[in-house]
RNA sequence: GGAGGGAUGGCUGAGUGGCCGAAAGCGGCGGUCUUGAAAACCGUUGGGCGUUCACGCGCCCCGUGGGUUCGAAUCCUACUCCCUCCGCCA
């Protein structure tokens, strides 16, 4: 959620902002206008509400001296009455703004470019080089069919489209990256591991900003308020949700290992080969609680910390800075890392870095105390630290070999019991 | 699934209808003392919202939502969560 005083004091920023996104927010004019309303009423009902109290105390006052107060009380009565209509209105008013303002984005960053679409986004760095190959090679579908590691075909057969069954050397790759990429942030990065609940409240949902606006996208379990998690965000930066954390132990790092599932709801025919879009994903998320001040330079070791995991396994990519036409509801400033795919010859999505500002901390009333006691909210930051499907594809592709088998990079090595390939299919 | 008990401020824990936003202790912060620290003593110490240039003032919050009452932390009710015992179970 934005600031509410944005919407009262500066709301040119908000029209600004929401016209950069691309995302013309029509009914600003009512926003201010309820924004109104809603403060006149609590004003009335307050004044109301202290009337009420002060009769109140007169009447006790009287009672213990023994004296009638039938006539206060009388009056009382009736000042009841006008409280109730009068909350009756207060809160519908308060449902209206608060409807209203959940489905508003967030702010982006003033260092993030203006544009449109993915064209407009800017790379603002590029690791490696394009490995080189002396024959043509396969899209991971190709290789994982042909050694018999990824079987699209039963699993579709088992659940739908868009999931995969891996098998062998393709289910110890994948747990392979999940480990190392976990020991890689609690060992080397500092952060703290944790493993959430896969399936969460529509109250947690509601504090990151997957709803109420993108309940389509979300699996729900049947006859419970409870889904399906899309990423390891949502739990995770929940962890604080209603408290008051302390400064000194700010910033808090965790770092976190989940299946995420998502409806994919806006990809029909989108991406239907392989393991690039599916309805459930490994991923280890990184989750970063900050103070305001510091949590743009938390945004770059965040991402450094995620392309660690790239360039250890030696694996070319770059990372784009989305242009606000481009940026997640949420966020404010979002980094993309993008692995190079040579048997795709594309550069795909691996990683997102988004700072979020205190845009779910005030949704999930994330607080910290500063120096003299004070509260405020604290700034949320989280990235992939990678997608673990998507890694196993940009192993697959880059690591392939002629014979049709595929070289370990030597940091997984340890993780798949020393084998330096997965040897060719016989 | 059955039976019972509970939910109060950072923590422990009083409070069963009328200055109770809430005793007390611990913790935290400030001070006295001390070369410094500890101890002791004194003081201070919840959150949110509205209003105000500010001091301040007002409203709301005792798990959550309804209800009773002139008045609810206290009574009723539904729900949620936690604990104990029994059953079942990875």
């Amino acid at each position: 959620m934005i600031d509410p005083k944005l919407i009262r004091e500066n709301i040119d920023l908000v029209k600004e902002s929401l016209g950069k996104r691309g995302d013309a927010f029509v009914n600003l004019a009512k926003l201010t206008d309820i924004e109104g309303q809603r403060r006149k009423l609590i004003q009335e009902s307050e004044r109301m509400k202290s009337e009420k109290n002060a009769l109140s105390n007169e009447i006790a006052k009287l009672k213990k001296a023994g004296a009638d107060a039938a006539g206060q009380i009388e009056h009382l009565r009736t000042i009841g009455k006008d409280i109730e209509e009068m909350e009756r209105r207060v809160k519908a008013v308060e449902k209206e703004w608060e409807d209203m303002t959940l489905v508003i984005p967030n702010i982006p960053h003033d260092t993030v470019p203006v544009g449109t679409g993915e064209e407009d986004n800017t790379v603002a760095k590029v690791w490696g080089e394009k490995p080189q190959f002396d024959f043509d090679p396969l899209a991971h579908w190709d290789i994982g069919e042909k050694l018999d590691i990824l079987d699209f075909k039963r699993a579709a057969k088992i659940t739908g489209s868009r999931f995969t069954l891996y098998k062998s050397y393709g289910a110890l790759l994948e747990r392979a990256l999940i480990n190392f990429m976990l020991d890689l942030h609690t060992g080397e990065h500092g952060y703290t591991e944790v493993l959430p609940p896969f399936m969460v409240n529509r109250e947690t949902m509601t504090g990151t900003g997957q709803l109420p606006k993108f309940e389509e996208e979300l699996f729900k379990l049947d006859g419970l308020d409870y889904f399906l998690i899309p990423t390891a965000e949502v739990p995770v930066t929940n962890i604080y949700a209603d408290e008051i954390l302390r400064e000194d132990d700010l910033p808090l790092k965790y770092v976190a290992y989940t299946p995420c599932f998502r409806k994919e709801a806006g990809a029909h025919g989108k991406d239907t080969r392989g393991l690039t879009r599916q309805h459930q994903f490994n991923k280890v998320e990184l989750v970063k609680f900050t103070a305001p001040e510091t949590s743009y330079d938390e945004l770059e070791g965040l991402l450094l910390d995620a392309e660690d995991v790239l360039k250890r396994l030696n694996i070319h990519y770059r990372v784009s800075l989305l242009c606000t036409g481009d940026l997640g509801f949420s966020s404010a400033k979002t980094y993309d890392i993008e692995v190079w795919l040579p048997g795709q010859n594309i550069y795909r999505e691996i990683s997102s870095c988004s700072n979020f500002e205190n845009f779910q901390a005030r949704r999930a009333k994330i607080r910290y105390r500063k120096q003299g006691g004070k509260t405020d909210f604290v700034h949320t930051l989280n990235g992939s630290g990678l997608a673990i499907g998507r890694t196993v594809m940009a192993v697959m592709e880059n690591y392939q070999a002629k014979d049709g088998g595929i070289v370990v990079p030597e940091a997984l090595r340890p993780y798949m019991r020393g084998i330096t390939k997965i040897p060719a299919a016989s």
